[in-house]
DNA sequence: AACTGTGAAGAGGTTCACAGCA
DNA sequence: TGCTGTGAACCTCTTCACAGTT
């Protein structure tokens, strides 16, 4: 391989996965250019920041002109690895687990669960999205079969570690984990926490700091 | 009031609501003191970041000693509003939803869900939590009666311009939005979005950008 | 001896303004 | 004329190193 390696920012990467997803959509109702203008804001960002963005593709616009919608598209889907579907196991099937499995949005932007598992008998043998929820002894078999090297954690927080432990030795590289509390993980495999109610609290928060203020120079 | 506003960073908040979670753990285990690098290290971060986090409260912690536990985590949570407990309206019962309207981590981080609204006939009338589903009709009297100013959506996309406005119309001045689309409301309302395929799509990359990192070293 | 509080340096990301092309 | 591509300024956040305190 001799490509250059280029080096995407991470904040850059989240929102080409915003532009892929405003742009799959301008595409399916048959537009066919857009500027960037137009595009950063269906996307709720700087027009500048995107064109910015975009540089790390290449050039890919036309001057005075804009972009080809489906020629971004799929640069950007090139880029992000969209083209082929990732296979992804997900743990602990409760209701968030649940709408994550159900999500049918996951399929069209390149993951597919391979398997799904709970630790609650109650819960095996469910069908969630025309699958089975498996019991956690089929975790490493599963994993090893479809190459699976994704993993969700959607488990209460008590069990979080013990499942992440597990998903490594079972050869995930890569967790996205639910549960409030920050997992260790051994060195070559990334975890991203996503907290929901640390979301809810900061925006709580700047409302409150945004109706100080405004309380403040009525004063 | 004449406080001094010191205006806490927004990444810093984030980090607080972590720290009061983890605070709220060590007193209930009956810890009485702990130090920047046990706490960093329990949430996740680095320590010496923690310690400049906690600057924006004023100095909290004993030199050579460390933090008492119950003092800083009722600064917190003082800091953060987590005393009086918000109220909160919430938007789509399907599976998310319902996930955030079980979720009994709001109750202890300060909100209360006073409202849970579906748009589907079949949903309405349910018990979630030990509360009714009801109609969008109820909306605007829920918020007026429960003067809730922050309001969670877990709708479909396509709807979710739709509840946006209906809430805000409403009175809600925050709002949390699950649904991948960008939404645009008037100026004075915070929105926040989360996207848990975004989050997902930027792990794969992360992966697959170290994995080819790895490869290149090697080849 | 241990650990906090903090200035200063550094890295990363955003915004601006305008040059370059169609 | 209109819109992209981009250097440069700006800002925010992170990390380091160490002075200060018990």
């Amino acid at each position: 391989m001799s490509s250059p390696r280029p080096r995407i920012p991470e904040a850059t990467v989240a929102r080409l996965a915003v532009y892929l997803r405003v742009l799959a959509a301008l595409a399916d109702a048959g537009r066919s250019n857009v500027s960037s203008g137009e595009l950063a804001s269906a996307a709720g960002v700087n027009p500048a920041g995107l064109r910015k963005d975009l540089t790390h593709l290449g050039p890919c616009g036309v001057r005075g002109v804009g972009y080809e919608v489906v020629t971004l598209r799929d640069r950007i889907a090139r880029v992000l690895g969209v083209e082929r579907s990732r296979p992804c196991v997900l743990v602990g099937i409760g209701n968030l687990g649940t709408a994550l499995a159900d999500y049918a949005g996951f399929g069209s932007r390149g993951f597919r669960f391979v398997g799904l598992f709970d630790a609650a008998p109650g819960r095996v043998g469910q069908e969630i999205g025309g699958q089975p929820v498996r019991p956690m002894e089929d975790l490493d078999e599963v994993v090893a079969a479809t190459a699976a090297t994704l993993g969700v954690i959607a488990t209460p927080a008590d069990v979080a570690q013990s499942v992440c432990d597990r998903l490594t030795t079972a050869g995930v590289r890569s967790i996205l984990n639910f549960a409030p509390v920050a997992l260790s993980a051994p060195a070559g495999v990334d975890v991203r926490q996503v907290d929901l109610s640390v979301e809810l609290q900061v925006l709580a928060f700047l409302g409150q700091q945004r109706g100080a203020a405004a309380a403040e120079v009525t004063a």
